[in-house]
DNA sequence: CTGCAGGCCGGCG
DNA sequence: CGCCGGCCTGCA
């Protein structure tokens, strides 16, 4: 069992904020999920971090990049809490949510799923993909499956995939995997700037706008991404534009003047804050 | 039965 | 280019 002392940290709002599908939450208000090779357990008291995993070779390390524990956010809610007073109450409910640093592949495929989707059935369209792709491994006695390699996605035929409920989304899966098995290399494109990064993700089947910058704000640490869905599209025409119909582009150039460049935090506390219905 | 859910694609003006 | 209809599927 490994210890890390945290602070600013809330498992419940990181975990469960829509940046990821795979964590579940335990009786015990510990929560266990996949990072890339292995299953961790993870669970705080008193601003201690318990980390348990079926892999002990450097947990640490990939506890502390997947939380992204080595940033200050306590330094950095204080700072976007001085942008305005929507920030600062939204910042104030949603205290402790930090941006993960996922895998990319899965990142990637997770989120073509989640287009025009609904969250029980992109969690439960992943959880397939894995079962029936991903490689299985045992945690305190219980089975679970790792997001599988996209050598092993090459394997899914698009029937395959429409079988397991990705419904229109499945030739779109299947050609971005076929993408990024060639001519698109990941730590690649891992080098570019922001801009182009984004036109180069767009490129994939099934990924626009809105997917591009969730994968690059969770799973690049591009923290200027700015992720537009329904959700944040109403709330910031209801805050900031007197609920006028904006267009998306004209809101993304605006929040990274006002918000800067932690613009991508400060969607995540925007975005939890709404679907909580607190702003 | 319709509407809709963390959008994207393709065709058209 | 920007706009707009259509889209798997499950659940209210």
């Amino acid at each position: 069992m490994l210890k890390i002392p945290v602070k600013c940290l809330d498992l419940d709002q990181t975990l469960d904020c829509g940046q990821c599908f795979r964590w579940k939450k335990e009786k015990d208000n510990s929560w266990i999920g996949i990072i890339q090779d292995r299953v961790v357990k993870l669970k705080i008291e008193k601003e201690i971090l318990y980390v348990s995993s079926n892999k002990e070779e450097e947990l640490e390390k990939v506890i502390k990049e997947y939380l992204d524990l080595e940033r200050d956010y306590e330094s950095i809610e204080k700072e976007i809490s001085k942008i305005d007073e929507n920030i600062e109450k939204a910042v104030r409910y949603t205290s402790g949510i930090r941006i993960l640093n996922q895998s990319k592949f899965e990142t990637i495929i997770s989120f073509i799923i989640s287009a025009n989707n609904n969250i029980p059935r992109i969690t439960k369209s992943i959880d397939l993909i894995s079962a029936k792709y991903g490689q299985k491994v045992i945690f305190e006695g219980k089975e679970y499956n790792l997001f599988p390699s996209v050598e092993n996605l090459l394997k899914a035929e698009i029937e395959d995939l429409r079988n397991l409920g990705v419904g229109f989304r499945d030739k779109y899966i299947y050609s971005s995997v076929r993408m990024l098995s060639g001519e698109m290399n990941l730590d690649e494109i891992s080098k570019l700037s922001d801009e182009t990064l984004k036109k180069e993700l767009i490129k994939l089947s099934g990924v626009g706008p809105k997917v591009a910058d969730c994968i690059m704000l969770f799973s690049f640490s591009r923290m200027k991404s700015f992720p537009i869905d329904t959700w944040i599209k109403k709330v910031m025409q209801r805050l900031y534009y007197n609920d006028c119909e904006v267009q998306n582009n004209k809101i993304l150039q605006d929040s990274l003047n006002r918000y800067g460049k932690y613009t991508g935090i400060v969607q995540q506390h925007l975005f939890q804050a709404v679907r909580k219905n607190l702003v």
